[in-house]
DNA sequence: GTGAAAGCGCTAACAT
DNA sequence: ATGTTAGCGCTTTCAC
């Protein structure tokens, strides 16, 4: 059996609460009290049971982070910047998979909650209005209607998206195709809002037919490709809502005999890797993923003390950057 | 307040312990009570406080992973695997980074073992003998020595170096350096003397100026490449311990504008990526690092539940694969 | 079949 | 300055 608080205080002939105000270092205790205290305590090695002390306390100093996929590095590097945050505040992380999956997102939630986690930090689209004490969730999605209602850390994703197009533009493309998300969150809407803006101020008209809907996974993606291929004349560019999107396409030209950037220009959002299994970079919009991950941990755990206004909700927006590869080529 | 056992039973009039029982499934109840209790659980979506269910029970259904870098995909799969099982298995994952700091490492596991986790798994190459319950660590990493104090599971690293080194015989190379980990442990150990031995095997014998220290580190590695290269004639192949290695190797050689493979061929163990920069795909010894985290994860939560005896302790090495990529040419 | 009571290890009022 | 007491929400004997 552990030492508990307790078995110190018996063995030093001691009060229980004695040992936890040494320990915490809360109330008076004598100088010669404490310093015995401690010895017992390091003598004994007392590692408290902070189990017990969070029904107590009522805070867990954990944060629960629900993620699509653990081995999508754009997820890792969040992950990353929450970790170390969570390290310097002497808080832990309980990591979750849901691969999209908004069932079991949702158990994740339920069960991070029946955990007592002090804050859960949200990635997916999904809905957050239905849960009641939103003030312990923090979304990395950009949030601009009326539905907003958790605190948020991402970037502008309108003139991200509108950069974006703008750099292609200047590259002389003019036949622009856009793979979306497949979803209806604001996210996907403010980044082809973006695309279609730019196009418009520059007096470009995008037909319906260059506007292709993607999917979170892979193989929808790669679909898309396909019908971007099959679909007749070729854009000379494609934008992609995220990295898999643009894995997927890329594949999906690359199957069918296209170079890139030679026979297709592709940007997107977020490449954050290694290069893929040909060597391509991604010319994209990089968010500052690790840095969203810290500032949505300072968030969560900065409302758990107290230390925010209940309203307004935070909106957070980080400064983005155009990062250039070798995916786009100049017409 | 969320609402407890306690609300329910007052709810209905009825003792706590009945609703426990009722949503335990244990004990017996007579079947009208318990739709009425059920109901109730239903209808006032009762969450249970799973700390004070901890702290009665003794057991969190919790598993610790502590990680050196958590985007690293090497390490990401592992905690695929571990989130896998843990999900199937109703259990949860708590997360931490220590970059390979043993000062870090030794905190994250006082930590983990302060908040009641079921189990920890470690990664690291630390000496785990200090740990009193060690029946609640599983290595991934090859124990193969008397000093072996807790269960594993792995690979063999001997044979799978060996089947490395063979393969690069078998395209003509003899001149052959090897980069290991900079470490002392049984794993670097392993795999330098399977390279070692298959060289001996065929009659050639590798002069210590062959075996370069690398690093856990990408900088370390990319000095042990310069060190290749500074030191005269170049070796017509390199093996790598890890992945790490192997990048920091290349960077290096690429650097000093040498190409992969044809002025230098690189091999290493676990090249889990899409492939770096460069589109390099390397030829690699690839452990089946997911499945080993599943099987981690499930040995501890057998362990925890008794099915697995106290020794003798669990060693279980995995099948590994070579892997081809586009690295290393052939003579 | 149901309830009363005790207690997991800790902290925080409230004495003294 | 120290100790007593109560209780966080839950489970688990043990009575009835």
């Amino acid at each position: 059996m552990k030492t508990t608080i307790r078995d110190i205080a018996n063995q030093l002939g001691v009060s229980a609460s004695t040992v936890s105000k040494v320990i915490n270092g809360k109330g008076s205790i004598s100088p010669e009290l404490r310093q015995k205290v401690l010895a017992v305590v390091e003598e004994v090695n007392y590692q408290p049971n902070l189990n017990a002390k969070s029904l107590r306390t009522r805070t867990t100093n954990t944060i629960g982070v629900i993620l699509p996929d653990v081995t999508n590095l754009y997820y890792c590097y969040l992950m990353k910047g929450v970790e170390a945050k969570c390290q310097e505040e002497n808080f832990s992380v309980l990591v979750g998979a849901c691969n999209h999956n908004t069932q079991r997102e949702r158990e994740y939630f339920d069960l991070f909650r029946s955990k007592n986690v002090t804050g859960i930090i949200s990635v997916t689209i999904g809905d957050l209005s239905r849960f009641s004490d939103v003030s312990m969730v923090v979304s990395t999605n950009e949030q601009v209607d009326g539905e907003c209602r958790s605190d948020w850390v991402s970037i502008h994703n309108e003139p991200a998206a509108r950069d974006l197009t703008q750099y292609l533009l200047n590259l002389g493309h003019r036949d622009i195709a856009y793979v979306n998300s497949g979803q209806q969150d604001t996210v996907s809407n403010q980044r082809l809002k973006g695309f279609l803006s730019c196009m418009e101020a520059h007096g470009l008209t995008v037909p319906p037919e260059r506007i292709f809907d993607g999917s979170l996974f892979l193989d929808g993606s790669y679909q898309a490709g396909r019908r971007i291929i099959l679909g007749g004349k070729l854009p000379t560019a494609v934008i992609c809502h995220n990295n898999t999107n643009a894995y997927g396409v890329s594949k999906a030209f690359r199957d069918a005999g296209y170079r890139i950037p030679d026979d297709i220009s592709i940007a997107c959002f977020d490449a954050i890797n290694q290069g893929d299994l040909y060597g391509t970079q991604y010319t994209c919009i990089m968010q500052p993923v690790e840095e969203i991950g810290r500032e949505a941990a300072s968030l969560l755990i900065r409302r758990s003390t107290g230390q925010l206004p209940e309203t307004p909700l935070i909106q957070k927006a980080l400064p983005y950057e155009l990062v250039f590869g070798n995916s786009v080529r100049k017409l």
